[in-house]
DNA sequence: GATTCCGGTTGCAATATCTGCAACGTTCAT
DNA sequence: ATGAACGTTGCAGATATTGCAACCGGAATC
């Protein structure tokens, strides 16, 4: 709608790939070479670009700080993020959060079971969102018409031979999802992965966010895979209701019933390479 | 420099305080409503901003996608490098910068007296991960429960007889340098080479890289090496903030302090071979 | 040591772009 | 129903933005 909003906005993503110089801006936004200084200029001054030594633009500071209070604001994820770490230690799997705003599906939290440190490798990457769980069970909860009209809009990529191949089928998965109030991707966009999720509600009932629970073939077969659902749901469940105002449901939290009787997979074979020299 | 960039961006720290509606976001900027509803449809499109139910404005999810992506692909080492240049250059010395990952801690810059750049030759290289500077400081970082498994599953080579004994001194050790935010190798692995080093930290925190100096006992002697350590520390601060992105303090990388007494050292003729670090 | 190239920076005039206004919709509460 | 509150749109005027071309300063080249 404003141009030359629209045109230094656009800067950042390219930034994001990796630092750039001006010419290099210049050229992929299609505008003169002034014209991206000055914008550039503009988003320096509000710390949204950095400049470093080589004179190359990267992104700056700011940006991450309002990054970090834009996930603030998303309090699912603060309320969510013990139940996930609870979920992750008693089934062992990498445990996924996610949330639909504006045609995607984005991951806002993720818990390895094997290198937590790396958490955030892939937090905030968009999802596969024809064939994710969490895609599935977000968009299953749009209203009639903006489901239709976004799964008519998206492309349908074959990630493997069980991806979702078009928008009939995607609505007929979506309108399953929608009834039995769970979701699997079984293979459908990395062959040997696959997953559970299910859906968290706001009070008034609505889909806010989605978890899943993945993990490999060669760990889990699908089936006991699918045997985690009722921890999964359960799970969820304890979020809504947190997230709903309701009682935190502080036993859940820590470790609640050490059930085993749900928990079908041994602990992820570490593997140490032996390192040291 | 770009009133309407400037007005954009503007209102991006203001949401950051919260939601807020049409009306408030223009009362603010100080421009007609029709105004900010022009800025925040740009923003919106490029998903900094998004729309909850009530139609108030929050910062949108994109943000946070976007911050991620920019930091997968920051490269500590090429912010690291002029750094660790002017260290050397201040110092005389060897200087390393290594990482963890999966479980080993590998050397990826090294800068040598001689030779201010190639080191392609030692990228890569595992550092000896039970005595090394780098590697502790590294590995004190780690959550307690994976450090704790790391290190009961390593071996302790005798290098030397200073090398670090068994799990149990190393988690000791490693407690003081998560403790006093530095660490050394006095002959841990090479009888007559001692080093120092910092670590490098992100925005979160979280140590990511860490540096550190060496030099050979007939250079130096460890007392004097460790009067480097202001130096290094200061060096690794200086990465650490521009790695968050942070303020550019180019005076810093340049020269900064030009306090000779810093200094102990002249130019080693003596690069130690596949060293410790 | 001069010259050329490369990239960033600045002043300026033309105009495309943005702005504020005022009228219009829509929703919600009275 | 009526009114208020808030968001939305069309428009004309004016301002802010743009591309150009010239200007620098450093690095590489001859």
């Amino acid at each position: 709608m404003s141009q030359t909003v629209d045109r230094a906005l656009s800067i950042l993503p390219l930034l994001a790939e990796g630092p750039a110089n001006l010419e290099q801006v210049a050229t992929r936004l299609g505008v003169h070479k002034s014209t991206a200084l000055r914008l550039l200029r503009t988003l320096h001054e509000h710390g949204m670009v950095y400049r470093q030594q080589d004179q190359r633009y990267r992104l700056g500071a700011r940006l991450f700080a309002l990054a970090q209070e834009a996930v603030e604001n998303l309090d699912v994820r603060e309320i969510a993020h013990p139940h996930l770490v609870a979920l992750n230690e008693r089934c062992g799997h990498t445990v996924h959060l996610a949330v639909y705003e504006e045609n995607e599906v984005l991951y806002i939290d993720k818990v390895e079971s094997r290198y937590p440190v790396r958490m955030y490798s892939r937090i905030g990457k968009p999802v596969a969102i024809t064939v994710a769980a969490v895609a599935k069970l977000l968009l299953a909860d749009l209203p009639e018409p903006e489901r239709r009209t976004l799964a008519e809009r998206l492309t349908y990529p074959a990630y493997t031979p069980r991806s979702t191949p078009n928008a009939a089928a995607f609505l007929k998965e979506l309108a399953t999802v929608r009834e039995q109030g769970w979701a699997t991707d079984f293979g459908g966009h990395e062959e040997s992965i696959n997953c559970v999720g299910a859906p968290i509600r706001g009070a008034d009932g609505r889909v806010v966010a989605a978890c899943s629970v993945s993990a490999p073939n060669v760990v889990v077969t699908a089936e006991e895979l699918l045997s985690l659902l009722p921890l999964v749901r359960r799970t969820a469940e304890e979020i809504s209701r947190e997230y709903s105002g309701g009682a935190p449901v502080s036993a859940s939290v820590s470790h609640a019933s050490q059930n085993p009787s749900q928990v079908t997979a041994e602990t992820p074979e570490k593997r140490a390479e032996e390192t040291s020299s």
